[in-house]
RNA sequence: GGCGGCGUGGCCGAGUGGUUUAGGCAAGGGCCUGCAAAGCCCUGUACAGCGGUUCGAUUCCGCUCGCCGCCUCCA
């Protein structure tokens, strides 16, 4: 088995082919912290960390490197509107960002590269493309000559003819050609600026990515990723830059993560139709938009709406229900979750009750990760485990080897698919544990009495503070869910 | 106008040249339960339209219609 990718460069699926034996060099777009990021930016980041997740669960050793972009007209703006400096602004951003993807259960990429700290790096790949007469200076701006780079256009299917008749923008003053892009822009009164051989000012936004991920992952390296959005112009410019200085390939494998949909137009900060990923966590809570964001294809829209995170609510909850009811079942023969699942190559390990979805999963995820299917292997998987557990409550003891078995299975691929599941009975607050068995304990008696009133009335308490509860033949088991 | 993608049962959403079902949500019926909840079982016969290729197409090709993205900052 191996790994295939759809190369947004040829348009296809293709095996899935490292610059190195078993490693995998990554790079993926991040954020302008200028603001909360929207939840369509979540979408993608989430997918590519998900992506290098997966990677790893297949025994790649995997380099993963995201920029954060913290010079920027919109940063300098924010920082007028907000009253703080820019640097401020960049580092409020930053960190809400971090916070926000760590909500949603993305973990922090190997390297996290700053534009501000590479501006010198990014000088001489200016200076180098001015000395290869693939750039020119005009009035303290550096511009990208598109017509100087043979390959223009090769990454997104379109010549500069194409692009001309479409033409929307005036042309700025100074521009040799309508699509040459700033790598250098002198600067302004009052705004952030570093010396340079054509005077102060800042770098344009395309020559971040392309100095930054060449000088942590090498030409060459192996996934670049990004938004649909991306394609053009800011990734056919890191093409320019770093073929058009280097003279060999920039990237192996390029993908594109889909748009997100507000009904029927995208999320995009122009059209203002944005939902926050800030706000949705703090509303939605952050596995269930994890589960909306990577139970689809990456490739595909998704729409954000009610509905999708109603089913997408409903979904995740019958995973979580399983897991606690498995843990109230199974108690210290609970099999403990993996933090790092790592399963290489091969058939090791793939013996036993949940082996066939974890299988299925793999060929699934195989397939361009193929989400869609992993999440059904999870969901079969999960309906196998209720099997066992209704019969290990009958007492049957080769049920409860399977239940855990597969539940060993579940907990495997759960990680794999980055969902933490909190324990949920008991939680982590001991009082409350300790009361919600008290009153559990009474209404036990009140049932023994067959005071059935009495024992409703309790469980319909609980249930408005948020604690489900669940009668089974070995006890009622109880967990958090939403309070009313 | 140029480039690209998509159109699957009530909804979301995989997949495949042919005989056996994706999966989830919702719905109906049943089992279980003191009643619930959770769970399990059963039910739904779908692939935009029109042509073509083929013994056979939802799955390949063409056209039509519809939707979306990019061509401007944008994940």
């Amino acid at each position: 088995m191996s790994i295939k990718i759809f190369d947004s460069k040829v348009r296809k699926v293709v095996p899935f082919d490292t610059r190195e034996e078993g490693k995998v060099a990554m790079y993926c777009c991040g954020p302008t912290v200028y603001n909360y990021i929207h939840i369509g930016n979540a979408r993608t980041m989430l997918w590519f960390e998900f992506i290098r997740r997966y990677f790893e669960y297949r025994g790649y050793d995997v380099t993963y490197v995201m920029n954060y972009t913290d010079v920027d007209d919109k940063i300098i703006e924010r920082s007028k509107i907000e009253k703080i400096t820019p640097d401020g602004i960049a580092l409020k951003y930053t960190k809400a960002f971090e916070d926000d993807l760590a909500a949603m259960g993305a973990e922090t990429p190997d390297i996290v590269s700053k534009a501000t700290d590479h501006i010198g790096g990014m000088i001489e790949a200016i200076e180098g493309l001015v000395e290869k007469g693939l750039a020119y200076e005009s009035e303290g701006n550096v511009w990208y000559s598109v017509e100087k780079f043979d390959g223009y256009g090769k990454l997104s299917g379109r010549t500069l003819d194409d692009m001309r008749a479409g033409e929307r923008v005036e042309p700025m003053p100074g521009k040799h050609h309508p699509l040459d892009f700033s790598l250098w822009k002198a600067a302004k009164e009052g705004e952030p600026s570093w010396d340079s051989p054509w005077g102060p000012g800042r770098p344009g936004w395309h020559i971040e990515c392309s100095v930054m991920s060449t000088k942590y992952l090498g030409m060459g390296f192996d996934v670049h990723g990004g938004g649909t959005d991306l394609i053009f112009p800011h990734h056919e410019n890191e093409i320019a830059q770093a073929e058009g200085l280097e003279d060999s390939e920039f990237v192996r494998h390029w993908m594109h993560a889909g748009m997100v949909q507000m009904g029927a137009e995208k999320m995009s900060k122009s059209l203002g139709n944005i939902v926050l990923a800030h706000d949705a966590v703090a509303q939605i809570g952050g596995e269930v938009l994890r589960y909306w964001a990577l139970s689809g294809s990456y490739r595909s829209q998704v729409v954000f709406s009610d509905s999708a995170l109603d089913d997408a609510r409903a979904s995740y909850e019958r995973w979580s229900t399983f897991l606690s009811s498995a843990r109230h079942s199974l108690g210290d023969d609970m099999p403990e979750a993996p933090v790092h699942p790592r399963r290489k190559v091969g058939g090791e390990g793939l013996e036993g009750p949940g082996s066939e979805f974890t299988q299925r999963f793999i060929s699934s995820m195989d397939d361009d990760f193929n989400s869609a299917g992993a999440f059904a292997a999870v969901h079969e998987l999960v309906t196998e485990g209720n099997k066992a557990l209704e019969a290990t409550h009958g007492g049957d003891v080769e049920a409860r080897a399977r239940l855990i078995a597969l539940t060993s299975s579940f907990v495997e691929l759960i990680a794999a698919l980055g969902f933490g599941f909190a324990p949920s009975e008991g939680g982590s607050d001991v009082l409350v544990g300790g009361l919600v068995e008290f009153l559990l304990e009474m209404r036990e008696q009140a049932r023994a009495e067959k005071a059935f009133e009495r024992a409703d009335a309790i469980r319909d308490k609980l249930s408005e503070l948020g604690v489900i509860t669940e009668d089974t033949p070995s006890g009622t088991r109880w967990r958090l869910g939403a309070a009313d």
